[in-house]
DNA sequence: CACCTAAATGAAAATGATTTTCATTTATAA
DNA sequence: TTATAAATGAAAATCATTTTCATTTAGGTG
């Protein structure tokens, strides 16, 4: 979804559009990578001073309940975030360098989901899937040497 | 793995065995749901009062850098934890009503790893899988009506 | 078995992330 | 324009986690 599309839901659900977000909103979409607020707030410094870290994480907790953002779970955290650039169902793929990230369909879990369903008594309903590693910038940097093996 | 086996791997590791690590280690693999350190700090209270929550974090950590534990990510949270039953690839099922946690193996994500790693040019190094539900115990309880839908 | 020492512990303080409070500002509908 | 509810920013509060430090203890050694 482009800063516009997100910027008419929000309007939709009732929300005002203040500058505040669209920075907030420009910078997930600019990115190509996972952010917290504590990133995005660091990225609004130039152009937006003002802009408080609360607003950020006011912001993100909207665009999050409107659905507009998917979550990674990197390390210990569970609070990076990027936009979601369609709504079909995708997972994810994390640079552990550079912090990149690719999208994609296909996971086909359905058939072992419903085999554990069967084999526990379960009713699942979603599942949690990413792939870590390195991608082909970070895997040439010279930083990185060690991590080629 | 059974607490006498965890308790065998720290000694081998050079660890002190106290009785606050036993206590901690017996919680953990008495239980088959994840838990926080809060959650243990709670479950000590009754049997040793005198384990600070310091205790319990310090004890995570060096269970989970000895290769002892599993992490689980729930909503926000990905600090909470289970004892590693076998060191053999697995993932975990979820209960979100009660917090059980079955484990299972079989993933077969190899195939869509070497996919993605082919188009994108990463090199994957692992991966996160998990699947979220409601046990048949939560589905039969009463408080749970309006999830059975 | 008693002793020694490094490791482990607990209490309190420090830190860091996130949330709440509240007075002020602002987007938008009328 | 104007009115008003929503949004903002600064500061304070909260919560989880980590650090510090004085005291205790597990487990090896004599």
């Amino acid at each position: 979804m482009t800063g516009r599309e997100i910027a008419a839901t929000l309007k939709r659900r009732g929300y005002k559009l203040t500058c505040q977000r669209r920075a907030i909103i420009d910078v997930l979409s600019a990115s190509g990578k996972h952010l917290t607020s504590a990133d995005i707030y660091a990225r609004l410094k130039d152009e937006h001073p003002g802009i408080g870290l609360v607003t950020v994480y006011r912001t993100l907790e909207l665009l999050q309940e409107s659905g507009l953002l998917c979550e990674v779970h990197i390390g210990d955290s569970c609070r990076s975030y990027l936009n979601k650039k369609a709504d079909v169902h995708h997972h994810h793929l994390i640079c552990s360098g550079c912090g990149k990230v690719v999208d994609f369909t296909g996971c086909e879990l359905d058939k072992l989901q419903e085999r554990l369903a069967a084999e526990t008594g379960f009713k699942i309903d979603n599942h949690l899937l990413q792939f870590m590693g390195r991608c082909s910038k970070c895997l040439a940097s010279k930083e990185c040497q060690s991590c080629q093996s």
